[in-house]
DNA sequence: TCTGGGGTCCTAGGACCC
DNA sequence: TCTGGGGTCCTAGGACCC
């Protein structure tokens, strides 16, 4: 069908196995060998060890579920610091074997081993199995591994044996491989697209890559024509080996439990997640053009609507009064709300932005050296006086404004 | 599965222009 | 009433990922 050496490339996909759970039960020796499952701080199961999967729990069930499943379960808070940590020492594993290496996420990341067999004295598979061993024994959590020729045949040759697998695919395998392969597992084709290509008869990736280009081009978008060449073989996708250090949006959203028509209270939640937007945005140095604002109802309804900013700005105090009527716009009484959500796009690096844009530089000035301060000295907001869960149980009313800073009394 | 939070990229279609 | 082509920019929304 199609022919191709056994290693034209050589990508390897590390994945970590329940990840977060892992961390957990690596710090702490008594959670060792027991269901474990993070995310107690919101009571909605986020990663979930080995241990606990054999009772049938999955991702953003309740705890109240969880216990009647599985009674001795332990239920621990989620500690980011602490995975940002172990993936740091991930990587500098993995560096030590390439130094063409992608972290795809916290968790997950890409090497190229191209070339490097003769520099190891090892082929590609010793290579994995080294690796592998290296960062179970230094780290205490268990990964899964998988060697291929494309970034989306490793992707799969890694999810193929879980937990603590190591999968290679070589270019001489594809096809055979491939026929274990049901088309929904594949990376990139999701529930609508694989739903879509069983009507075609499509049932496994082997299915997929037997098609003729002309099919797949005239059948399907570009991104699946993509996937459809790596999966025969053809590097597509390349490493990404820059650090994350640009942004296309940022957004912050948060559900609360009890769901609310408190107009104050959504108000005041909006305002939070608009200003920690522009915080991040700051920190990247980006002005923002365009806030994109929405409420969701409890049946799942969007109520949302967009600003777009002639003075793009960092600062989201000065575009208080469309802010609001904004807001004014989409909320409707008597409607119950479980989310409030914005994200921030149209981002512009502050330093390519033209200064004649901004009306007034003196004011600009002087909030920037202000800003700062508020950040550090952590000044309402909005919410952040109060206590979320105060909030929730509305035995605080939060002042549902931005506050006006009286440039007047900072010295210049 | 009665459904959390943070992202990316692509396409279709309308507006507007020549 | 019928009758053209093509380009660009923008927006909304879909689909997918971890």
């Amino acid at each position: 069908m199609f022919q191709i050496r056994s290693w034209p490339e050589t990508i390897l996909h590390v994945d970590g196995d329940a990840f977060f759970a892992s961390v957990a039960q690596a710090v702490d020796p008594r959670l060792k060998g027991k269901p474990v499952v993070t995310g107690q701080e919101r009571g909605i199961a986020t990663a979930i060890s080995y241990e606990a999967k054999k009772y049938g729990i999955k991702r953003g069930m309740r705890f109240v579920e969880m216990k009647k499943m599985c009674p001795n379960c332990i239920f621990v808070r989620s500690d980011y610091e602490l995975y940002s940590l172990y993936s740091h020492r991930l990587f500098e594993i993995l560096r030590q074997f390439s130094p063409s290496v992608e972290e795809y996420s916290i968790d997950e990341g890409f090497l190229d081993l191209k070339g490097l067999r003769s520099p190891h004295h090892m082929g590609y598979e010793e290579m994995g199995r080294k690796i592998k061993n290296m960062i179970e024994s230094n780290l205490g959590i268990t990964i899964s591994l998988g060697i291929s020729v494309t970034k989306s045949l490793a992707k799969i040759a890694s999810d193929f044996h879980k937990p603590s697998g190591l999968t290679v695919i070589d270019g001489k395998n594809i096809e055979t491989f491939l026929k274990k392969i049901p088309i929904q597992k594949v990376w990139g084709i999701g529930e609508q697209t694989s739903a879509y290509l069983r009507k075609l008869s499509i049932h496994t990736a082997f299915d997929f890559v037997s098609q003729s280009e002309e099919f797949v081009q005239s059948h399907l978008s570009k991104p699946f024509f993509e996937i459809y060449q790596e999966l025969r073989g053809k590097k597509i996708y390349e490493l990404n080996l820059e650090k994350k250090t640009t942004y296309q949006s940022i957004s912050k959203t948060q559900t609360f439990h009890p769901p609310t028509m408190d107009k104050d209270i959504l108000w005041a939640r909006l305002l939070a997640h608009i200003e920690d937007a522009f915080i991040k945005a700051r920190t990247y140095n980006y002005r923002v053009e365009k806030v994109h604002m929405f409420l969701k109802t409890q049946s799942f309804l969007y109520h949302a609507t967009e600003i777009k900013l002639k003075n793009q700005t960092q600062y989201p105090f000065l575009i208080r009064n469309e802010l609001e009527k904004a807001f004014n716009k989409i909320y409707h009484p008597h409607v119950l709300y479980r989310t409030t959500g914005c994200t921030i796009t149209n981002l512009k690096e502050d330093a390519n932005t033209q200064q004649g844009l901004f009306q007034n530089l003196h004011l600009e000035h002087k909030v920037k050296k202000i800003y700062p301060f508020i950040e550090t000295k952590k000044i309402d907001f909005g919410t952040s006086l109060f206590d979320k869960e105060e909030i929730q149980e509305k035995k605080v009313k939060p002042k549902p404004s931005i506050p006006f800073l009286d440039l007047s009394l900072i010295s210049t």
